[in-house]
DNA sequence: CGGCTATATGTCGAACCTCTAGGTGTCAGA
DNA sequence: TCTGACACCTAGAGGTTCGACATATAGCCG
């Protein structure tokens, strides 16, 4: 049914990706790996939700892609953060952290507080 | 345009709205009112989003709804959790505190982290 | 050689959630 | 009388994610 644990990133998708890419360049199949092993197996990156993820950033102009050689030799697309893409992730991580302490405010409410 | 300001994280506007009418039967636009007053004005829960939410809540099981007095002396329709609600709650709630860590692992990652 | 796994990119449609924008009706106060 | 707050609701648009599928190369093993 309805397992919480697999429907997971909702809007954070794409700050995740730009956070990992500013880590240094890096191709999409190894952001989707990297995320899992970030977070230890919790994020697990579906190439349906990754790809479009990408194309949607880079048309943005927040990620801007160059096809090189990826670690095991073979051709892959690497994508690196643009000024634009800095900034905006910059503002996503901000908004990230003031909706975690709303969010916060909200479950240690209690009966009290209105 | 995309203002992240007004975009409210999809899927945890059920959480939110259960835990607040764990803390009392309550209806639907005190609801709205307490999100926002206890969130300090970062929650503006738009009715378009609100009314759909509690009928799949209550569609689900989750929620039980009674029409009864409400403070002003009108109509309304009071909500409150059902067992399953109450478990729902807790494991939204668990899930969240997973989500909020896992996300943090990757926002304080560095280079050095694979 | 044939089959399998890992690497690597991509598309498509279904399903789901939220927003905008509208609608109904009551009641208090200016 | 008109406005604003209270209180409910729906329809349609738009955006995101998922699951399934499609493609291609490289390496390994029997």
């Amino acid at each position: 049914m309805n397992d919480a644990r697999t429907e997971l990133l909702k809007g954070t998708l794409d700050m995740l990706i730009l956070k990992v890419i500013a880590l240094g360049p890096t191709h999409g199949y190894a952001i989707a790996q990297r995320l899992q092993q970030i977070s230890r197996d919790f994020f697990q990156v579906h190439q349906g939700s990754l790809y479009p993820a990408l194309h949607r950033l880079e048309d943005r102009g927040w990620l801007q892609a160059e096809w090189r050689e990826s670690e095991t030799g073979r051709e892959a697309k690497f994508y690196s953060l643009t000024k634009k893409g800095q900034r905006q992730m910059e503002a996503e991580v901000a908004n990230w952290e003031q909706l975690c302490s709303a969010v916060g405010l909200v479950l240690r409410s209690s009966e009290g507080d209105f």
